[in-house]
DNA sequence: GTGGTCTAGACCACA
DNA sequence: GTGGTCTAGACCACA
């Protein structure tokens, strides 16, 4: 369900919130829905528990999860919080492609990736 | 010429170098010329001249200066590393779009940007 | 593990850097083992953390190790790493043995350099 | 007559030293010949004459070179000379190649370079 | 004056 | 405990 990358740069608190996040955010874990305990995701992960604490902290400030005292955590409502997250994503895309711009990057190239990105799509 | 954002979380030393592969790739810095001394840079910034020894390493590192003892840094020949940050680039902003996709941001979201973006070009 | 010889020109960052190298091509370290820590082997060798840390941020500059926060650092995989070292090696190889057929080696000479080396090997 | 490498990591001075050792040695700059003035290289070269003289002190003390108050530098004999960087150069191809070894050079690939090399200078 | 190395010591994030 | 950043300060080679 979760995959972390040790190679990678990012704290694996943050790792495993992000995971979750894209998890929430595409639906496969829907609002309501109770979130793998601390436990037994420190034991499947082979993580210290403190870690996935953390990760679920983090989740919990950005209003992703909430916590039910005693029975464990759970999925918040997050149609709000789709529509923050795409804002985010936009701006830093915009934020790259103007960097490329100054690096001289055509608009074409950015059309073609968009081409191919799209057109993955519907063939699914 | 240089300047620091002390509320970032990235190191001093990587905010230095990145400022400068910028300005390499922008051609503001061509291949040759040279770049300030440790210890100027360090007075002007008010920065340790060690940390911005650790930010010339790095990017002697990468290719872009190379430092003659004695004499001091200059910026190297950079238009294979152009090239390659291009690379980089497109395929930071291709993950980033596959994301927004993934959130249901439509392929027009994106081209409203890049009309944005390029036509600010034009209007320069 | 790792010797230091402080009559040699090189910087000890660079020998101890070098020192691993070799560990981790020979295979002595192979992919995913722990690296020593910085502290532990500042300690073994009495030499300050700070220029242990140095090499290891070449060693991971390079590519031969990736350290993970809070749990130390790690030798990558480094199966094109070796297949550039040698090319590395040859070509300095080649580049000596044009200047000592420049001085007058006979070809003969190298001959028996490589007979002698390639009969240890056999021996072993 | 004499080139030097910005970008290399020597320093000029013994980049310098090398080129005469070289030139030397190969008979270019025969015995008793007088070197060129400190002066007139500097200025040729755009390089600080103490880096010159540098070099020179550096030739004289390795006694390539010997100088005569007043009259200038003059080439030394050299055919003792010329058998100790013989063994000098066969002794670190030795260590390369015996290091080329452990990371699995073949002798057929060292085989490979000699033919090479040999043969260009039957072409010569 | 130029870059570069090293030590000592503090302090922070992360697991 | 682990790695990583930064400062202060000394010292060296080189031009």
């Amino acid at each position: 369900m979760i995959t972390i990358d040790y190679q990678s740069k990012l704290p694996l608190y943050e790792q495993i919130a992000g995971r979750f996040q894209t998890l929430i955010l595409k639906g496969a874990l829907p609002p309501g829905s109770q979130m793998p305990s601390v436990r037994s995701l420190a034991m499947e992960l082979s993580i210290n528990p403190n870690t996935i604490q953390k990760a679920f902290s983090l989740l919990e400030g950005q209003g992703y999860i909430y916590s039910v005292k005693g029975r464990g955590n759970y999925v918040a409502d997050t149609v709000i919080l789709a529509e923050k997250e795409k804002q985010v994503l936009l701006e830093e895309t915009e934020n790259l492609i103007r960097q490329g711009r100054e690096l001289g990057i055509a608009r074409a190239e950015y059309n073609a990736v968009l081409d191919r990105l799209y057109r993955e799509e519907e063939a699914k």
